[in-house]
RNA sequence: CGCGGGGUAGAGCAGUUGGUAGCUCGUCGGGCUCAUAACCCGGAGGUCGCUGGUUCAAAUCCGGUCCCCGCAA
């Protein structure tokens, strides 16, 4: 079977590497075009590049994908029995969703139709998911709208944005290896997504992170856990980028003032949030790496009082 | 050459008018104690990221290089 492959990021790499153990022809793998994406001014390769390379599979990296004559005529000449995209980034048009006979079909972080969008992980977590996982679906034109071919499910407890995502992207390799000889011989029902109970999982950005102290314990709790690695949550303390890794949540009261620090030891700093309180366990300050706050305070001093945000 | 912080005992930090390094925690031994994560005494542990250079002498000054991190993208 010949198939495509498009993916960017690292969530797509194990589904690649899966394919290509599975000794499937991947005629061409489509990457996001590299881009300035490290300190420095360092042009990185994209991960899901990297890994082409290193299986020795032809790269391409157009900058659009929509009316490139170019990048679709090469793709019906080499006529893809199924194109598979994994966090490709770009929304494909009808005329690349026509090539494959067996269709275009995508591994999505998330059990559809909840969560359909870019951050379906991070978003999860978040909301205090019990259950989140991987579906492979059909893709259409609409954002993750097409009928579902199969899901693997994991419970999030207390993972974080990494630990899940790592999880996932694995359970999207074996899921991915499952569906497509069932694909091929047309022995599986796509099921349509019931669009009443579609959610969302807009893209994340940077300013997300920020804590907002109003917040219950327990939601920023998820925050931090969510958005780590990126982009973290993040507050400050002394006008300086203060982040938080790895906190608990309490229910004791907590009467200061919103980000008010109250208690400072070896099991933590307690924060006043939402009228209870925070207690960081993990946390980084600009130019350090993450430390937690016991090791932190062998050589630091967190003054009890000051306000953080 | 995008901006900036940093690499010093197991951990977190101090030490830059150059004179072979110090604090807190941990650790080991001893003491006190009904007892202890408390207290007292003592000890081990560092080629100060690597590498050239200046100097009688460099963690401290100059050059090169590797790595980590915040911002930005």
């Amino acid at each position: 079977m010949k198939v495509v492959y498009m993916g960017t990021p690292d969530f797509a790499v194990p589904p690649l590497e899966a394919l290509a153990k599975e000794s499937y022809e991947i005629g061409y793998v489509i990457s996001q075009p590299d881009a300035v994406r490290d300190r420095g001014k360092k042009v990185k390769f994209t991960p899901v590049k990297e890994k082409a390379i290193e299986l020795g599979i032809e790269v391409l990296q157009p900058e659009k994908i929509k009316n490139n004559g170019e990048f679709i005529s090469l793709l019906k000449k080499y006529a893809p029995d199924v194109i598979v995209v994994a966090a490709y980034g770009k929304i494909l048009p009808k005329e690349i969703l026509d090539i494959p006979p067996l269709g275009c079909i995508n591994i999505h972080g998330s059990l559809l139709p909840k969560y359909r969008g870019a951050a379906p992980i991070q978003r999860s977590i978040l909301d205090g998911e019990e259950k989140t996982g991987i579906t492979m679906m059909y893709m259409e034109e609409g954002l993750d709208t097409g009928a579902m071919l199969a899901a693997k499910a994991t419970y999030v407890e207390k993972k974080n944005g990494a630990q899940l995502h790592d999880e996932l992207s694995i359970l999207g390799a074996q899921l991915l290896v499952e569906t497509l000889p069932q694909l091929e011989s047309n022995s599986i029902t796509p099921v349509k997504q019931d669009d009443q109970l579609a959610t969302y999982a807009p893209m994340i950005n940077k300013k997300d992170g920020k804590i907002d102290f109003t917040k219950s314990p327990v939601q920023i709790e998820r925050l931090i856990r969510a958005f780590d690695p990126w982009p973290g949550a993040f507050t400050s303390y002394k006008d300086q980028i203060f982040k938080i890794w790895q906190a608990e949540a309490s229910e004791a009261r907590n009467d200061k003032p919103i980000g008010t620090i109250t208690k400072v030891s070896d099991e933590g700093i307690e924060i006043s949030a939402g009228g209870k309180t925070l207690i960081a366990k993990v946390i980084q300050v600009a130019g350090k790496k993450r430390v937690a706050v016991k090791d932190y305070l062998k050589g630091n001093i967190i003054e009890i009082g000051a306000v953080l945000g």
